[in-house]
DNA sequence: TGCTGATTGACAGTATACTGACGATCTAGG
DNA sequence: CCTAGATCGTCAGTATACTGTCAATCAGCA
């Protein structure tokens, strides 16, 4: 009779988890070496990003619009406003909530950096041959929309967003 | 002649960086919620493999063939050890080491994790075709290794790490 | 109108991550 | 043998992430 099989390093690195952590901490890295002179993170950028396609937008409402958890990004907020790229206003029609606006600098810094995440995002890919690179985000776009519900901060896009904002 | 391209949310969620994001938030989540009940962390599930795979590993050599920062590891391995799940030993020939072991808590606890960490990478993959989930981890290996070198602490698996303690 | 429940931003506590620095220690070379 | 350079663990500082909680505020309903 066989025997409990045992434990290997195979059941790390074979393991989706562990492949998915070490693809991120490599694009993250690849993205910081790219991207050295803006003084930016990824995740900076995408909220920039957010609230520049969406001004006015809520702290609550861009962490939806991004899926980040709302708690990480009340100081990613504050990062941005200390830098001056954007700025935060209280909304007239209800005290709760603060909108946030790019400033001239966060425009401008949007812009300039652009190429740089660009070329950031090819290189992370690049070892690939050109048809598998199409296959693997195919495939990871899909996986993360299928698992959607399944992280604590719901991707919720634009047009859902525009129905939230007025019936729940 | 064309104007400048507008910059959309299609920059963000089209990024393979931020789909790797997405992801690793979603394989974390999926991880503990399947283990709960065990109190360990991914990373920490991960570091007990290894300690177990290799008994009597120093910090330094851990972080290399888990590809954990070693900063980070120090906080992670002060954890397991308040935990009781294992022990520092110094080593006799060289005062500036610490030897790594499980005890039989560890033991017992990895023992028993198993089958709830099979169930969560299941869970994180399942929504994809076996065909693809297939493909998709191909691939993925694949850029993870060709990517090796870009991360601040590449991958160095067991039989390049003997050759590390002779020779390097 | 006044209460209930939901929402918003903020915060405390824990856990990864990375950068850069430090003292203690070891090793190799002169 | 003794010093220069490498290595080990550790720490301080910054930045994500997640859980849970809180006060202020708002919205809907009795």
């Amino acid at each position: 009779m066989p025997s409990k099989p045992a434990i290997t390093m195979d059941a790390v690195y074979a393991a989706p988890g562990y492949l998915f952590r070490r693809m991120q901490q490599i694009a993250v890295s690849i993205f910081m070496e790219e991207c050295k002179a803006f003084d930016l993170t990824p995740v900076q950028y995408a909220a920039l990003i957010a609230i520049h396609t969406h001004p006015g937008i809520d702290a609550t409402r861009l962490s939806a619009v991004i899926a980040f958890d709302r708690s990480t990004l009340g100081s990613v907020i504050e990062r941005l406003q200390a830098k001056d790229y954007i700025e935060r206003k209280p909304a007239p029609e209800d005290k709760r909530i603060k909108l946030l606006h790019l400033t001239k600098s966060g425009a401008a810094i949007l812009r300039e950096i652009v190429p740089a995440v660009e070329r950031a995002q090819a290189r992370m890919m690049e070892p690939l041959k050109p048809a598998d690179r199409k296959t693997l985000m195919t495939l990871l776009a899909q996986l993360v929309d299928l698992n959607n519900e399944a992280s604590r901060v719901p991707l919720r896009a634009e047009d859902v967003l525009e129905h939230l904002g007025k019936a729940g």
